[in-house]
DNA sequence: GGCATACTCCGAACAGCGTTCGGAAGGGCG
DNA sequence: CGCCCTTCCGAACGCTGTTCGGAGTATGCC
């Protein structure tokens, strides 16, 4: 959660020594922390009242500040609704690394379709756990939300990780690629908007990851009958 | 835009008589026209500015009132939403029963997996075609909005028949409706948030179709194979 | 025909929203 | 100390959905 490189310092010259470096540092830590906070509140009100009722002052109120000081931190709501964007999918990359890690770690357990179940698994998870950051995320549900360039390249990285390991077992079509998010975002958004907090679609990943699998990637599903020579 | 059939003439009076029966029908026919003009300019004007985008100022003075008059005719904005969802169901309702009267005079044509690949076809052109509709109606994005339940009726009608037919082509467990209903609603919503205007995912239906056949319903796809002996 | 009733319609206003502006405080630097 | 830049906020603007009270009018009854 530390400042992105271009935020640092700004006062270049002066002349020098190295704790001079990070003096400067001191209000933009400062700014930095006064708006990682303002965004952990957006998260707790929007998971409070649904994604498109958070309000400034709301908001504001919740940080000690009144509606216009948070313009000292962000250029508008839509500005803050950006940050939670990138954050969300910073979050999303996260898992994904883990998920990453994992496998480089028990190769075993984590090939083939149990790589696809499991990524199935992970994603709806994600999206289940907090119904506001999946429609910020994966639906366009804010009127005239678009991510900027910054928070998007982040959301552009991890769909290629993801589709990179998809090339890895051996799926390199992009139809593939898109038939899979269609299937794990139309199981997501099913279980979000007609039985939340349950498991009517959820509990179906399996199925669909076999469905999948049968008619996408044959070669994946082939171990189990191998084992009964 | 005619108006429905309960509403009948407004002529005139006369000496009592059957036509009585329907002078008290004045004043509601003209209301309901009222009623149906507001909700034809509120799909207009969403339409143009998105769901979320629809003002009350803005549609009164579309069809030559006042904001407040429109309370008159609705209790608040969520009953115009409330409105334009069953009429938006109906529209759906109205496409299916279509197909199902195709189906019954032209079995051949409409049988096995041509009827799930019709079925889908058309889901997604529904959707695409009006995405402020698809959004109200199989995406749960308004703030607090929920359908009445008059509304609702009509919904849930709808998916009964799409469940029957389901059946009445040999898909009778629940579990493979729900994977339908994820696989068609992630292709529609990835198409209308990823790839708006374009096809990169509704051109994956056939794909779709027959990757759940194989796994759903194998029974449906094996007349290819008899046709080549 | 005349009167009472009900319905429509709207101007004004209220609370809330995102946002802008101007000025009042505060901390860091010469 | 004085300067400056940042932070903060009260007030206000234009927008939103909604309520209220009072006009104007078409309807129903006698």
């Amino acid at each position: 959660m530390s400042a992105p490189a271009s935020t640092a310092t700004t006062r270049v010259v002066t002349t020098a020594s190295a704790a001079e470096a990070d003096r400067p540092d001191r209000r933009a830590a400062r700014r930095q922390a006064t708006r990682d906070e303002i965004v952990a509140a957006a998260w707790e009100l929007v998971r409070e009242k649904g994604l498109a009722g958070l309000s400034l002052r709301d908001l504001a109120a919740r940080v000690g500040l009144k509606a216009p000081s948070l313009y000292s931190y962000f250029d508008s709501k839509h500005a803050i609704y950006d940050a939670m964007f990138m954050e969300g999918y910073l979050a999303f990359e996260a898992g994904w690394e883990r998920l990453a890690a994992e496998a480089t770690e028990d190769p075993a357990a984590l090939e083939g379709i149990d790589l696809l179940r499991t990524m199935a698994t992970r994603y709806v998870e994600f999206c289940t756990d907090d119904p506001a950051r999946f429609q910020l995320l994966f639906q366009r549900t804010i009127p005239d939300f678009e991510p900027s360039p910054e928070s998007y390249a982040v959301a552009e990285r991890v769909l290629a990780a993801a589709a990179e390991r998809f090339g890895a077992i051996g799926i390199t079509d992009p139809g593939s690629v898109d038939l899979w998010t269609a299937l794990l975002s139309g199981l997501a958004s099913q279980q979000i908007a007609n039985d939340p907090g349950g498991d009517r679609w959820s509990r179906r990943i399996d199925e669909a990851v076999e469905m999948f699998a049968a008619a996408r990637a044959p070669h994946l599903i082939t171990t189990i009958t191998r084992s009964q020579p």
